[in-house]
DNA sequence: GTCAGACTACCAACTAGTAGGTAGCTTAAT
DNA sequence: ATTAAGCTACCTACTAGTTGGTAGTCTGAC
């Protein structure tokens, strides 16, 4: 069953990490919020390092495993597109950041293996919507002139910048304006 | 003249706190830096939020300051957007976040005040957006369907995303494709 | 009887912050 | 001109609390 007690463990840890940031969350806040103690915590990561790893890691399969989803039940390449700036908004409405947003701006005070598995992350975000703005065949739906491999990085951008933002202003609305304005952007006859 | 000292460590703590964030520096990070010992700093900032506050305002009006000379210098509502987007562009050249951007991904982590100051600093730069993309007399070199209040949240989330993205995967080309989608996304003829 | 998983009881290092003192400069009163 | 009070800016030495992490013990399931 303990198996159940490292999940607990990491859910708990992304939930203050995503809330705070790696630096801002102790294993005395998770120790507290699991109902576990502190040493208990070591036993399944020794350290603080391999609990960051851990959490990312958690994190991005489940972020591919939607991914992945996405892509299986649309095709249009505009809905894939709405449904991934859905994930963010989820995050929004739980008042929650995505993980290696909030992680990316702390980069330089992450342990190195963290480092490497937030570089990753963002990795397969960029991966995944470059293909998606690569696959139009026949649909039509996005501009002509766009490029895949420029384009992906400016739709993360937009959408973490937005989460961002709106978390830290409180204004959910500040989200929609610019997910409004970057799909616009992207559809073809957005003109 | 120790109102050097006072700014030194000002610009010092922004530096760190532009690279790591503000849970991820301590006063014996910025003494050691400056050459002064830990407690002298509680001399000109008693505790870590009067510090934390002071660093927002000082960047903020520095900030403020260079927004107030794009305007005076340029008219053409693109140039300037190109200009803002230099700021950013600037920072990442010196490997260093922005400082709301970095501070907002972990405002609740943030004590109360410096949370304030980041908002008011994120406020201000909508504010100054949104003028800029108001302000499009008779130059036409936007789209004509913009709508200030909600582009302006767009051109913040795009950069802030951007400059976080790019400098986490340390890769500056996705900053520059990130840019140079968001302002052909504004340009009038963007098609 | 082994071993995973939890525990109690620690630890060194670091955190922000305090107490109390000193050197040097400025100001004002005599 | 001298003196004294008060200021700024820094110091050493310390505190209480927190950080991640360790050692060794108990317990219950296989």
């Amino acid at each position: 069953m303990s198996l159940d007690t490292r999940t607990i463990l990491i859910e708990t840890a992304i939930d203050f990490a995503r809330l705070r940031g790696y630096t801002a969350f102790s294993y005395a806040d998770i120790a507290e919020a699991v109902g576990i103690r502190k040493p208990s915590i070591h036993h399944h990561f020794p350290s603080k390092e391999d609990l960051g790893v851990a959490i990312v890691e958690a994190y991005m399969a489940e972020f591919a495993r939607r991914l992945s989803g996405i892509t299986v039940e649309m095709t249009d390449p505009l809905l894939r597109l709405e449904a991934y700036a859905g994930l963010y908004r989820e995050a929004l409405k739980a008042g929650r950041g995505c993980l290696c947003g909030v992680l990316a701006s702390e980069i330089a005070a992450l342990p190195p293996r963290v480092q490497l598995a937030v570089r990753q992350f963002l990795a397969l975000h960029l991966d995944w919507l470059e293909r998606t703005l690569a696959e139009d065949g026949g649909f039509g739906r996005l501009r002509h002139d766009i490029v895949p491999a420029r384009d992906a990085g400016t739709v993360l951008a937009t959408l973490q910048g937005a989460l961002s933002m709106s978390l830290a202003l409180r204004q959910p609305r500040n989200f929609e304006h610019a997910v409004g304005g970057l799909l616009a952007g992207l559809a073809h006859h957005s003109q």
